[in-house]
Parts: structure tokens; C-alpha cells; sequence
DNA sequence: GAATCTTACGCAAACGTTTGCGTGTGGAAA
DNA sequence: TTTCCACACGCAAACGTTTGCGTAAGATTC
């Protein structure tokens, strides 16, 4: 079991100085030709890999990106992370995913952990806990700490920094404005408790699109829920007998377990019921009839926070003290679950 | 932006040297009581968190756990990760993820990395070309430089190293087992291309449940599909017309798939055929027909997974010459696709 | 042969910790 | 007054790098 092998190794077996190894393997012009091929055959020969770790602390960064957020076993998310893979690799960089599982005090830790030497930057979205207890200190220190922080999706409006985010409400509106082109008229909603950021938001480009044909806004037709473990129950009930011809769900799902507890009802979709979800994910893609969909654009988001993220590494800290918001657009994927 | 705060900067603003700065904070008893609460004091207000980076490096160890896996967005690996997670941060481990995105090339770089200085240890599923290619030499490399691997899900036998596997054939047995208690027996499989350990294994056991009914092997029962992405045009071709009873798909995708693709051939599942998959994913629970299934338990694959490399990593190296492999039980989960 | 210049290398500090050991100070015992 | 012992603290090395600068030895110039 050969250890790693250090420069300092190196530099004994072939009786030279540790810095002239250093040198010799950059290639700097200080040493002799004959001496740095000498090195670096040998550096190939024992498979030598500079320590990340002594660098890092040399250059007082990891070149890693660290990435928070609230649930990994989550196909939005996890796209998310693909794109932020995507060009933080592209651009050198490590990615290190922690989940919070929306908990409050591990999203403290987590961060506070990557914070203390493991990470430069980061990508975090936060947990519902969070949200609920409004308590950012663990954020505001970090960033205070210089290390820069983009929010994504579930956002802090408190927080200055760079964000990236969809228009939730417009998407909401876009979902629903296809409800009402198709001839819906009556359309529950589906929804979160008020607290998460999102739900909220959807909520309100649900009735905005209302407002947009006149219709009023009817207390039953909107329903909003807290438990996500039992809401089949919470939904058949709210289903059961109302006079509906249309659901806007907020996630998928909802959207799915709507579909679900209609069939039961002796009701199909789409033909008695059009049904629209939020979020393109797997079970939308394959679910039976299709679902259409409002499409976060996952990747993209991951994207853009990366290199909101890398800009601000990169740059000089004296220009640093600009903030931008980027909002992905939404787009609507039509499938079956609102073909009349 | 005040920066972070070292133990240098404390030992300065007190006037005392770094290690007894150091020694305060460790309640050493060489330290004053009245140096070591003034220490504590000053360190609470300037919240001093010690620099991962610099401890690692000088207790050659990080603290942190790289798993590597083939795919981000993937139910079944995220929910081994979500197991990982678990026992880590229950252990003070951390948990860096990165995925090979079925590249081995990818696979190569991101161990290297993460073996120079970032991880302690691995827990690791290969990429597919990693299996076509069948090159092994970046493991290889890393348990020579005294870091455990623990494979998972998609081994290697050649590898002498730590396992986490299921029974592939033994669940594919199961399955078809399971199909051929209903009744059916015209069972068609569709499978993966060989050279995926886990396809190959899961059609032996197909084969063998066969056998143990005296059913002969039809070739043209069998579909090997290289291509995820099309798999929706061949498994049509494939069950066009064909006279069977019940299908086993060795996923989650190509079972959702045939279902789909049964339905627009004029057939009904379960009546017409039953389908049966593998892995318990979110497809399958939330499917119409909701779908019987092989669970793989993902998550107690993390759990015992962390748990032999953390006992790795935790013994002394002396006894460590000792490689186990754990089989996790699958496990039937009957649901409607294949209630007759 | 002396003065100067190159070449090729080594020294040492720095990044932020931890820790064994050395040491100055003061008080108590003799 | 001398000796000794605790006590409380600092020194320095170590982890593995990088890099500016100093410096030998040899080569060049006059």
C-alpha cells in the first residue's frame, strides 16, 4: 500500500530541494532543463498529484462550489444540480451537495460546515423550516465572511445577493390562462400553505388570471395543504361532489394524485376534468394521461447560478457589490391531461 | 466584510501566543482559567470557527465522504445517497457527491480529484462505460494509496474491495416468480444490453424462475435495449402482436414504457398482461395502474454502505485486510399491475 | 587574473492548525 | 537566602504547497 507521494518525497529520492521539484514541475525556466525532465519523470512515475488540500490553504480557496438544498430526492432539484455541474466543471470547479431536508438546523450546519475552509461559494435553496422561522443568520454571516451566495428558487427577499428564480406567479397566470382558453371556467387549485415562498406566489398568478376573465375567486375552489405525506385524503375530500372542470396543482404531486382521486370519483381527465401541474419531472412526462405542465427549466436555473456564482468568485472583490436577479422564463408543455 | 478570524488574529488583539489561544479554546488545563475564559469570550464574539482545510491537513484526514455516482437525477441514487447522508452526518462526516454521468472519463477525473485531499474514502456505482471499458485502474490507484472504496449497486467482481449489492438475479427471480404464480406463462423480459452487470444478472434470474417451471427460453421473449433514449419505439416493435401474458422490465422506465405502449396497442394491464418492475421509484408508486415492483431499498443501501467505509476509515489499518460484502433483501411490493 | 554576469538551485516564509516540550516567574519550603 | 516546584505560557515543528529572493559555482568579459 504505497502512500501518496508528497514533493517532499520526491525531492529526497532525487536529492534536490523541495522547491526545485515545485518548480521543475511547472516547468519554470529557473531549472535546468536535464533537472526538470528528470522530475517529472519521476513525478509520472510515482503518479504524483498535488495535495488540494495544502493548496487550498495556500491560495485560500478550494476551487469548490458548495451546493444547498432542501431535499436531494428531488427530480427539480436534481436537475438543478446537473446544470450547476455542468459549468462548474466546464470552469474547474468542484461541486459539494449537502441537503438540508428542509431542516432548519441542518441547513445551519451544513453551511457553516462548507463555510469553515470546504467551499468558496453558494447555491442554496432554502428549507421550508427556514422559511417558516425567517432566521438568516447563517446566511447574512457567510456572505459577510466574503463568500458569495446565490439563491435559487426558494428564495429570501430579505437577502441581498444574487438570486435566480422563475416568475412563479407568471407561470401560475400561464397555467391557468391555458385553463381558461381551452373553456375551463371553474378551476380549483391545488396549493401549498402560504409560508412556502413558491406556493404562495403560484396562488397568486392563479387568481390574477382569474381577475384577468372576471371570474371571482371562490374560497372552495382553493385548497391548500399542509401535510404532503397524506394529501391524497386532503384532496379526495376537497374533490369529492364540487362542480369543477378544471385543477391547477402547484407540483406534480398534487397533479398526479388529483388525477388519481378523479378517476376514483368516476370522473376522467381530461375529458370531465383538465388538469395542469407545475414543474416538468418524470411523472408528468410518463404519467397516464400525460400531464401538462408548467416547466421550471430545472438545467437552466443551474446554469445561471453557477455562473452568477463564478463571476462573483472571479472578479475582483472591489467590483463585487452588485447584485443581480435573474428570472428563467417558464415555458407551458402542452400534453394530454388538458386536451379537450 | 469582515474576514473570517484565525487564532492568529485572536492571540494578536489578546496579546497571548496562537497556542494558547489554541489550548484555551480546548479547555486545556496548561491555560489559566481567567486566559481561558477571556479567550472563549473573544472567540464567541468574533465567532471563530477553526479552518476545515488547515485541520485536515495536519490530521491527514478530511472528514469527508466522496460518492460517486452515474447519474444525479436517478431516484434510486439519490435515495442510496439520502441512506449515505444519514450515517455520515450522524458520524461527523461530511458528504461530497459527484456524478460520472456515465462518462468514464468523468468517473476518473472526479476520484482523482476528490482523491487528492478532498475524501477520505469512496462509496461508488460505475459508470457504464466504466463496465464496457473495463478499466479499473483509477480504483485501483485510490485503494493503493490507502483509501477504501465501497462499491455499490453497479460493481465490479475483478475489484477486492468493500460491496453493497442486492440479488439481481435472486429479485429478478422473485419477479417472474411472482408473474408465474398468477398464472402467466408467456412472460416476455425487457432487459438491458449485457455488459450492465446489473441487466445481465437481473435476466439470469428471469431465466431461472423459468426453468424452475419447465417454461422454455424464447429468444424472441427477450429484448436487450442499448438505447434508453428510443426505448419507447423498440419496446412497441417488440410487443407488437406478440402473444404474452405478462411482462418483467428490469426498470422502472421500460416498465411504465410497456405499459403505455400495451394501452395503445388495444391492451389492458393487469387484465390483458401484467407488468412487473424493478426498483422502487416514483413512477411506479404513483403510475395508473399503480405498478408491482422489485424494491431495491436504496436507502438502507447508503446506511451500509457509509457503515463499512466509515468502519474502514475508523479501524486501525492493521485488521483492515478484511473486504465484505452485504446483500440487501429486495423485496416484493405487490401493487395493481398484476392483481388479476 | 579580477570583475561581472548567468545559471541552477536552495532557503524560508506563508496558509491555519495542534501539541510536545522548554522556560520564565513566583511562591513555598528548607 | 537558596532551592525547588507548579503554574502559565511560548516556541517550534509539522501537514504539503508556492514563490520571491539569496547565493553558490561556473562562464564570460576585459
Amino acid at each position: 500500500m504505497k502512500q501518496k507521494v508528497t514533493l517532499k518525497q520526491i525531492a529526497k529520492e532525487l536529492d534536490v530541494s523541495i522547491s526545485t521539484v515545485s518548480k521543475a514541475l511547472k516547468d519554470s525556466a529557473e531549472i535546468s532543463l536535464d533537472t526538470r525532465q528528470k522530475v517529472k519523470a519521476f513525478a509520472k512515475l510515482y503518479n504524483y498529484k498535488p495535495n488540494n488540500i495544502a493548496l487550498s490553504l495556500k491560495n485560500r480557496k478550494t476551487k469548490t462550489i458548495g451546493v444547498i438544498i432542501p431535499e436531494i430526492v428531488h427530480h427539480f432539484f436534481t436537475t438543478v444540480i446537473g446544470g450547476v455541474e455542468k459549468v462548474a466543471n466546464a470552469k474547474g470547479y468542484n461541486v459539494i451537495i449537502c441537503s438540508s431536508n428542509n431542516s432548519f438546523d441542518k441547513e445551519v450546519i451544513n453551511m457553516e460546515m462548507l463555510a469553515s475552509g470546504s467551499a468558496d461559494g453558494f447555491i442554496l435553496s432554502v428549507a421550508k423550516e427556514t422559511q417558516l422561522k425567517k432566521d438568516y443568520h447563517h446566511i447574512q454571516e457567510t456572505m459577510s465572511q466574503g463568500m458569495p451566495v446565490v439563491l435559487f428558487d426558494r428564495i429570501i427577499d430579505e437577502i441581498v445577493c444574487d438570486k435566480v428564480i422563475i416568475d412563479d406567479a407568471k407561470g401560475a397566470q400561464m397555467a391557468t390562462n391555458h385553463l381558461l382558453s381551452i373553456g375551463c371556467r371553474n378551476i380549483a387549485i391545488i396549493t401549498t400553505v402560504d409560508y412556502i415562498s413558491v406556493g404562495k406566489l403560484r396562488t397568486n398568478g392563479y387568481l390574477r388570471a382569474l381577475r384577468g376573465y372576471d371570474i371571482p375567486e371562490k374560497e372552495e375552489f382553493i385548497l391548500k395543504i399542509e401535510d404532503v405525506g397524506n394529501c391524497e385524503a386532503e384532496i379526495s375530500e376537497f374533490l369529492l361532489n364540487k362542480d369543477i372542470d378544471a385543477v391547477f396543482a402547484v407540483n406534480e404531486l398534487f397533479a398526479v394524485t388529483a388525477t388519481k382521486v378523479l378517476n376514483e370519483q368516476g370522473k376522467t381527465v381530461p375529458n370531465d376534468v383538465a388538469i395542469i401541474g407545475f414543474t416538468d419531472g418524470i411523472l408528468s412526462k410518463h404519467f397516464i394521461p400525460s400531464l401538462t405542465t408548467i416547466s421550471q427549466h430545472g438545467e437552466d436555473m443551474g446554469i445561471r447560478a453557477a455562473k452568477l456564482l463564478i463571476d462573483k468568485l472571479e472578479c475582483d472583490d472591489t467590483e463585487a457589490e452588485e447584485y443581480r436577479t435573474v428570472i428563467i422564463d417558464t415555458s407551458l408543455v402542452e400534453r394530454k391531461s388538458t386536451k379537450k
